[in-house]
RNA sequence: CGGAGUGUAGCUCAGCCUGGUAGAGCACUGCGUUCGGGACGCAGGGGUCGCAUGUUCGAAUCCUGUCACUCCGACCA
């Protein structure tokens, strides 16, 4: 390629609602360019990045015996029905009338579609299991995107749909997908990790996703540095503390904390450790009627230790929340409790509430909490003595550094990741709802063990270049560098020698196989160096009358902190060693 | 969806408070000088100031409405 026949549009000054670095890179490299909110136009040199990226997960995909189909973004509205998604799901899901006034949803994921052509087309065991994917666009009305591919509204993922005919198949199916993301993952030459996430209301361990590490990641990975034991945040278990819970030795007290209303406040009133207070956190189940209409609401007290948060995921899994949960509302806490949030305790309610203690406040003792009267806290609380032992102890928040690790080798660390690919085992959870079946050896009809498996094709540059770059700009692995080499020109248009020395190079270059542009714009040096550094090319050729009088041609690797000069004649080999063929 | 904020040239922004014929830098075009680390000079092109209403002799500026976008909170590749 040609860069005067190619469109390089750099900009020296980021967009103002550019916030994380990749995003800006993006727009100042002009890989990306807006059009709405969370919808980008993919520019030429974008575009160069992604197809990479498709053509390493569709290489991989197809030598773990997944095979390709491609099914459409928009999708009428009746398979979605069958499984209830179409109500269910919330206003992400991209809701369109066709001319006729008939339902169509702009796909978000295609389990409905794909179980359809499945349930039509395998009809015998003998045809299983099978592995299907597409790379195609997606569309998710996220509340709010932001960080441009990072989290759009429309992107590109690799969905891929095993079926198998039992649950010993499925999960075999799911390890040879496990394998594949690990591969693919190794050969984009970034830093990632495994976890192990939360697989919902199907259960079982066979949820994975593959985060790639990164400071500005938008999730906490847990891990722990002395064993291979990492998960997201949602799944990371709190483990029940050892210890036993110490003999009470404080009166129970109400002491006044005037315009104190949260943990981090009282204690601090109190010159006590923030750990000594119990945070009051109130929910509510409700049962419903056949219209969706509340019949009856039952209030929770929930207690966490003051420095600890509670953790969404746990808490739908407790006895009595398997159909969701809300916070209460004001008025039903204050019903309850006789106050406004902020002074709430488990001591002199005004009504019942059921009590959920966490693991560790379970075993505290001489502890703060509100004291159901505005301004009001008391101190020394003891289980059994004061209050009666919690009706239910359970994990409830989120682990925090220093936890012991759930597999016994140590304590958990965290960091931050962004998530690039998700695995999952997914049951018989569709086959069941759209009634998708083959037959069996004895001849009857069984459900689909089905698993899906995506990642997220556009997401993966963003991540990309979190992980990679610099203060001149991006630093592209070379396997999705829009061009492997960049060969830049001392005065193209002015020195015959130049050009026929870089036209050459450019001819053996291409002839070898090598993704190469030749920069013939004839700018100023300065600045095609700082387009190409900005750019992230990760090998720059340059040649100059200055080499060329003794045969070198200036080598550098973006990231190398100087140039070294090579014999011209060996420079095609060179780079070829240094791209692996 | 709740809270906050911003809409002026392709990009970054000034002008608005205090109404009076729309500006700068970068980018772009032409000419000249220069040219191995984002050059300089001269001359140009480009904006119905998000849209609509109202107030006014007169609105980018003031009022009202509306749309879009951005940021902060609960979901997700």
């Amino acid at each position: 390629m040609k860069a005067s026949q190619f469109l390089i549009s750099t900009l020296k000054e980021a967009p103002a609602d550019a916030e994380i670095v990749s995003h800006q890179l993006m727009m100042r490299a002009g890989l990306i360019k807006k059009l709405g909110a969370g919808i980008y136009n993919y520019m030429p040199m974008g575009l160069r990045v992604i197809r990479k990226v498709e053509a390493i997960v569709r290489e991989e995909m197809n030598k773990a015996g997944a095979v390709e189909l491609t099914m459409p973004v928009v999708q009428p509205s009746e398979l979605w029905q069958e499984t209830g998604r179409f109500d269910k799901m919330g206003p992400e899901l991209l809701r369109i009338k066709d001319r006729h006034g008939r339902d169509f949803v702009v796909q978000p994921t295609s389990e409905e579609v794909i179980t359809d052509i499945a349930r039509q087309e395998i009809r015998s065991y003998k045809q299983l299991p099978k592995n299907f994917y597409q790379i195609q666009t997606k569309f998710r009305d996220e509340r709010r995107p932001r960080f441009g591919l990072m989290r759009g509204r429309e992107f590109t993922m690799k969905d891929a749909y095993s079926f198998d005919r039992d649950m010993v198949s499925a999960k075999a199916s799911y390890q040879v997908m496990a394998e594949a993301y690990r591969k693919i993952f190794d050969r984009f030459g970034l830093q990632y990790r495994a976890v192990a996430a939360d697989s919902g209301a199907i259960g079982g361990d066979l949820s994975e996703e593959f985060q790639v590490i990164a400071a500005t990641g938008e999730d906490a990975i847990i891990y722990c540095p002395t064993s291979d034991y990492a998960a997201n945040i949602e799944k990371a278990e709190a483990l029940a503390p050892q210890r036993a819970r110490p003999a009470a030795t404080k009166p129970l007290t109400k002491v006044p904390t005037p315009g104190k209303s949260t943990c981090p406040d009282v204690a601090e009133l109190l010159g006590v450790p923030l750990a000594t207070t119990v945070k009051s956190l109130v929910l509510a189940t409700d049962e419903v009627d056949e219209h969706s209409a509340i019949v009856k609401s039952q209030i929770w007290l929930l207690l966490l230790r003051g420095d600890h948060d509670m953790n969404e995921v746990k808490v739908g899994k407790l006895p009595g929340f398997e159909k969701g949960f809300r916070f209460a509302t004001e008025a039903e806490v204050v019903d309850h409790f006789g106050t406004k949030p902020g002074y709430l305790g488990p001591l002199n309610l005004k009504k019942p509430v059921r009590v959920v203690a966490d693991r560790e406040v379970a075993i505290m003792a001489d502890w703060i909490c509100g004291a159901n009267e505005a301004d009001f806290h008391i101190t020394g609380v003891n289980w059994g003595r004061d209050l009666p032992e919690p009706e239910l102890v359970a994990d409830l928040r989120n682990v925090v550094e220093g936890d012991p690790s759930p597999d016994g080798k140590g304590v958990l660390a965290i960091e931050r990741g962004i998530e690039i690919g998700h695995i999952f085992y997914l049951g018989t959870k569709y086959s069941k709802a759209m009634n998708a079946t083959f037959l069996d050896e004895g001849g009857k009809p069984q459900f689909f063990e089905m698993g899906c498996y995506g990642i997220g094709i556009t997401r993966l540059p963003a991540a990309a270049i979190e992980q990679n770059h610099d203060d001149k700009g991006i630093i592209w692995p070379a396997a999705i560098a829009p061009f492997e080499v960049v060969i830049v020109p001392m005065g193209y248009a002015k020195s015959e020698q130049v050009k026929a020395a870089a036209d050459k190079l450019y001819a053996e270059l291409q002839a070898a196989g090598v993704d190469v542009i030749l920069d013939d714009r004839d700018e100023r040096p300065g600045s095609m160096f700082a387009d190409w550094e900005l750019i992230g090319v990760p090998y720059r050729l340059v040649v100059g009358e200055r080499g060329l009088k003794e045969g070198k041609i200036e080598y550098k690797a973006r990231t190398d902190a100087e140039a070294s000069m090579l014999d011209a004649t060996t420079t095609v080999a060179h780079v070829r060693g240094l791209l692996g063929r």
